[in-house]
DNA sequence: ATGTTACTTTAGAAAGC
DNA sequence: GCTTTAAAAAGTAACAT
């Protein structure tokens, strides 16, 4: 047997939004709630920290949040629950049945073999591709199904992001795979 | 009626007004930098077509400029790299860089990644190295390109190593402190990607 | 000369400049 | 377009030791 890409697909963050409530007083939450951050003139929204799943949220005044940082589906949803009940310890109503929406998810990935960017940056559909060491390592792939970008790097591993699905990141790496193989590398 | 003519008469004006002022900025970089008059030509072809296909809109005349500076260069093979034009634009190198990609791809440039080589004559001739050290250095590069050594690497880091090694072996040794100076990379990258093509190429190295 | 931290790129939402 | 958040990839840079 040998290796599989599709077993190293690794979510690394997850990015979503949603709606606690109507509307929020920002000040009052950033001194009642301990470790917030507020800086109207920075930021229009408050910095909430949390660790246990490790997640920022993004309170705005429009009761309108969004939560990073976190690496499962599962610590998502702990981590809304966790900012749900912060927010019903100021005594401010908010649904039980709190529910968001996935924007993107980071996934990391490797293709176990090293992948010469060059010869890929020929090879590809150029219009797709933009590839410029001197800026970034990486080879920048979009892809249009699933509707993702990639990065690409010269060890083999790669980055997967923009993706709304988990499995979003497995689509692409078994085109990626495809391509390569259509092209006579890996 | 008279009043279309003046209004064709003014965008006209405006059209040609921005042109020169293109132009003489395209013109005012490139002698900054040195760049020899294909450049300069291939730079004005570039912007012209931009102009032509309104890739303009929504951006400044400078910015434009500088990436078709930028994407001539390398169309001609004497890359600068976007820090340099950015030293010598008002407009700075994230907006040159997005600007370049930009144009390069309205315009169906297809321009492929810098490579190494192409840094070779002008970082040699900035150390006063001849050209059997540059023939070297190039012969490092074409061998470090087949063994999958400049994947993801900078071209200046891989392009100043080469001339570093090169310059020792054809025994007119340069300082890793002077190639890194006119290769614009830090001697830690040197080093690097000295030691990387050292190894993987086989070449000692005799300090 | 080595080590640490930090920045480059990608995507996406939020409210407002 | 920018601001802020998080996170990975690999290379390079800046500053400290």
């Amino acid at each position: 047997m040998s290796f599989n890409p599709e077993d190293s697909l690794k979510i690394e963050n997850i990015v979503a939004s949603a709606k606690v409530c109507d509307s929020l007083d920002l000040p009052t939450l950033a001194a009642e709630i301990k470790g917030a951050e507020y800086n109207k003139k920075r930021f229009p929204g408050v910095v909430l920290r949390m660790t246990d799943p490790k997640i920022a949220a993004l309170v705005f005044g429009s009761g309108k949040v969004v939560l990073t940082g976190a690496k499962s589906i599962e610590s998502l949803n702990r981590g809304l629950e966790i900012l749900g009940g912060l927010l019903r310890d100021l005594k401010i109503d908010i649904p039980d049945d709190l529910t968001y929406k996935i924007q993107n998810i980071v996934t990391s990935a490797d293709l176990g073999t090293p992948i010469n960017l060059n010869k890929i940056a020929v090879g590809f559909n150029l219009d797709r591709i933009e590839y410029e060491p001197e800026q970034f390592p990486g080879l920048v792939y979009r892809l249009e199904e699933p509707k993702v970008v990639v990065l690409l790097f010269g060890s083999g591993k790669l980055i997967i992001t923009g993706g709304k699905q988990p499995e979003d990141a497995r689509g692409a790496v078994q085109k990626i795979l495809s391509d390569l193989s259509n092209l006579g590398m890996i | 009626r008279l009043r279309k003519w003046q209004r064709r008469i003014r965008v006209s004006n405006a059209t040609e007004r921005n042109l020169a002022f293109a132009l003489s900025e395209l013109d005012r970089m490139a002698s900054a930098l040195g760049l020899p008059r294909n450049v300069r030509e291939t730079a004005a072809v570039v912007y012209r077509d931009a102009v032509d296909k309104n890739l303009i809109r929504g951006r400044s005349i400078e910015g434009v400029a500088a990436a078709a500076l930028y994407a001539a260069c390398r169309q001609c093979s004497v890359p600068r790299t976007l820090d340099e034009i950015a030293e010598v634009s008002r407009v700075s190198r994230k907006e040159i860089g997005r600007t370049y990609r930009f144009i390069s791809r309205e315009l169906g440039l297809k321009l492929l990644p810098t490579s190494p080589i192409d840094y070779v004559p002008r970082f040699c001739s900035g150390l006063t190295l001849k050209g059997e050290v540059q023939s070297r250095a190039v012969e490092i590069l074409r061998q470090a390109g087949e063994r999958e050594l400049t994947s993801g690497r900078g071209p200046t880091g891989v392009a100043a190593a080469a001339i570093y090694i090169s310059s020792i072996l054809s025994g007119e040794r340069r300082t890793q402190r002077e190639v890194a100076e006119v290769a614009g990379v830090t001697e830690v990258t040197i080093r690097n990607r000295y030691k990387e093509l050292a190894e993987k190429l086989d070449i000692e190295i005799i300090l």
